[in-house]
DNA sequence: CGTACTTTTGAATCGCATCAAATCTGGTGG
DNA sequence: CCACCAGATTTGATGCGATTCAAAAGTACG
């Protein structure tokens, strides 16, 4: 396995596509070389299954692209979708977990690092400059968590715009690195919805589109 | 400041309202004696402001009772909830950054733990059970809030409450800590919408409500 | 026993999801 | 280079469901 290669591949390639691991002042380059040496690299197709409720927890997936969702059954066979993750760890909290409490299924042809869990814990344990690198990448997304929660509260497209704009862009100007459609899903939103929203609010002089850039005018007075 | 025996005395009693800090099984339990004793317990009252943004970081609030307001403002003077929080710890993400980066308002009377950050820095350094709770309760509301994120994400009120007790539920049977209303607003709906949807999953016997407690019967076919 | 809050039901309105269809775009292969 | 295709973008029309406003009944608490 060229997992070691990989993992610096990846790195300093900065050839994935998941943005968050780079946001987050490149955690994988954190990762110590014990730990380097034996991550090994998957990938799995759209349909397969990561792993199911009830198995060991061995691994800590980290996925750089595609999509994993997390579900869990009842026993009537009901399905409720956990988590549907495109990048990132999977399952963090399984970290204290002896077995998983979710099955984990590819939903599109996917890529991933998997961290035997014994060597991650140990690599935490000790390495102090891995664990504070890990402890911030954690706050942080609890943050953004939380942040987001608050956003698909509010019952309304526009608020939801301009608060992300608010919130993740920089100084009320953001530059989007997605499609709007994935965009319109991460604010839980009908892409037609986003569509013609933002066309109002530019009508009204509530923001600026340029291509991929956007940029709140005044914000001052909420007139929706 | 009698902070030592405050802190062992809300452990002990378990008279908090915040219960994830329980549910976490007992994480301030696990406070090291050395940080007990420079916690220091704080009543705000509404409208009061806890930090401001640009300040420097010099404590870690934990939120007992009450709510506190994350909240950011722009040039214009236009202004954004990141978060209500209404217990569990603020702002942990701030413990990576030398000042706060939004305001932090009461929005009620709320009482507060206040741990002086770099005595929690430390102790997470030098007390490896301390920090391995720490990490859990990270991971553990990563995974409590995707979770939500995603129930956030479903446009239909029977959906989401049938989420909720898929996923927060034990084996689909939830009794509830909160009012109905407080429970409409962490599911982002109304709390009338919340009572119809209730009563309307009832009749159609895909649920019981006895009080407090609510029950899912058959979750298979999704016929909202 | 009064006050504040939750629970409940009703009616009206409006915003968003949904379905549909046309245009535009980037990327692929002939 | 062009034809082609899949996906994104855009606009239109429609209906449902949730919000909202309103008001009454129930409940907790001092």
């Amino acid at each position: 396995m060229p997992t070691c290669y990989d993992l610096n591949h990846i790195v300093n390639t900065k050839r994935m596509d998941w943005h968050t691991l780079i946001e987050s002042q490149g955690f994988l380059e954190f990762i110590p070389g014990d730990l380097r040496k034996v991550t090994e690299r998957r990938n799995i197709a759209a349909g397969e299954m990561l792993f199911r409720a009830g198995s060991s927890v061995c691994y800590l997936y980290c996925l750089l692209s595609g999509e994993v969702r997390l579900v869990r059954h009842d026993a009537s066979g009901g399905r409720i979708v956990l988590q549907r993750s495109r990048g990132g760890f999977i399952a963090e909290a399984s970290i204290d977990s002896k077995t998983y409490h979710c099955d984990a299924v590819a939903a599109e042809n996917t890529r991933l690092l998997c961290f035997p869990l014994s060597e991650f814990l140990h690599a935490l344990e000790g390495n102090a400059h891995f664990r504070t690198m890990w402890m911030a990448l954690l706050a942080r997304e609890v943050r953004k968590l939380r942040t987001r929660c608050e956003r698909l509260s509010l019952h309304n497209a526009g608020e939801r715009i301009v608060h992300y704009l608010e919130s993740e862009g920089a100084d009320g100007v953001l530059t989007l690195s997605q499609s709007r459609k994935a965009w319109a899903e991460e604010l839980g939103l009908s892409h037609e919805a986003l569509y013609r929203t933002l066309k109002k609010l530019a009508g009204q002089g509530r923001l600026k589109i340029e291509g991929k850039t956007i940029s709140l005018l005044r914000s001052s007075d909420y007139q929706y």
